[in-house]
DNA sequence: ACAAAACATTGAACAAGTTCAATAAATGAA
DNA sequence: TTCATTTATTGAACTTGTTCAATGTTTTGT
């Protein structure tokens, strides 16, 4: 469990044991069970989080009531409303357990503390950021540029278990797309 | 034009004259003209860019030709491939003027340089990358979510200045549809 | 183990967006 | 100014994806 955040740490930046305990020691670990919510619409995100075990979806709804997922978040992965949190403005965001999940949350002040307390934590956002902006714009690309036949293959290849897991409803939302067409698209595929 | 780029600095972290001096001395003034390129796909990104006079287009070619437009970068915009630009790997994208226009650069070398000798760039740069992230993050919800005219309408409303420059041929990659297709919906919507 | 709810599939009619080819309009270089 | 190039518009046929409604399948709670 711990381990997994500190092994997360440590692949973006080095901290001396202290510098390690000192951060580590301002996360609280939370149990959020199965289509239980950590955050909903409207609400300001007080927390940036970890994920130790589990899986959440963070979506939108628009709208007309349709749901837009930004990304599904296993281990080792991070999740907050990134506008919400350091904005602190209401979210538009869900964020949602998909299974019975632990996460490891640190709040804003416990944040700055660590900004101004462990310089390098300055580095591992930053880096971390930049990591998922990147992610973020290939997306993009791929969105502008890919039929939903071919994104629904990259997405079986990119993340196999996730795949395993979400119902067609979910991975829909994701690609951007019905879940009814989502249906056919599967279809066509194995009839192959 | 020099005062652009500290004024975009002020208004994320404050640093003492000093600083900023030693900060700003890692730019190098460099004009760009029209249609040139800054980065061209397949080269490693050597800078991250400040806009202080012009346009550019960042975008992407994809296998079958087509351009994908990440976005538009005028005046104070910063412009870089930041997966080529950090990873040090080739890149994927095209970075051209689209107006004669001048940016400040700054090396890898001299941005670590201020990293590890300013630590309030380190936060600079945390800032921004959020700030961009969150708004990746937005259209890209908008492109899940919206019909192409309410992400063209939405896209004039946004950038009026830009709109006026650009051509149908930028615009509609940047909307992620064929320029034929914005054309109709410009008829579409004259006509009301 | 059962009933209720959630999930997945399918077809038919429709809407959104593409492609291609033709034409007109605007821009730019000499 | 002129000629060539780029840019914008339009229509027709086509492809991709949506919507709605019906049906079957799987999960879930008790």
């Amino acid at each position: 469990m711990k381990e997994l955040l500190i092994q997360n740490i440590l692949n973006h930046i080095t901290l001396s044991k202290k510098e390690l305990d000192s951060f580590f020691s301002l996360f609280n670990q939370k149990e959020v069970h199965k289509k239980n919510f950590l955050l909903r619409e409207g609400e300001i995100c007080k927390f940036e989080g970890f994920v130790i075990k589990g899986l959440f979806r963070v979506y939108h709804i628009d709208s007309n009531g349709f749901e837009q997922v930004l990304y599904f978040a296993q281990e080792s992965w991070w999740i907050t409303d990134i506008d919400s949190f350091t904005n602190e403005k209401p979210s538009q965001l869900y964020i949602q357990a998909l299974e019975d999940s632990e996460v490891l949350l640190i709040s804003k002040k416990d944040k700055e503390f660590a900004y101004n307390n462990i310089p390098k934590i300055e580095k591992l956002f930053r880096v971390m950021t930049q990591k998922t902006h990147i992610a973020l714009q290939r997306r993009m690309i791929d969105n502008l540029s890919k039929t939903a036949d071919q994104r629904y293959m990259d997405f079986i290849e990119k993340y196999p278990n996730l795949f395993q897991q979400l119902t067609n409803v979910q991975i829909a939302a994701y690609l951007g797309i019905s879940h009814e067409f989502l249906s056919k698209i599967r279809r066509k595929i194995a009839s192959k």
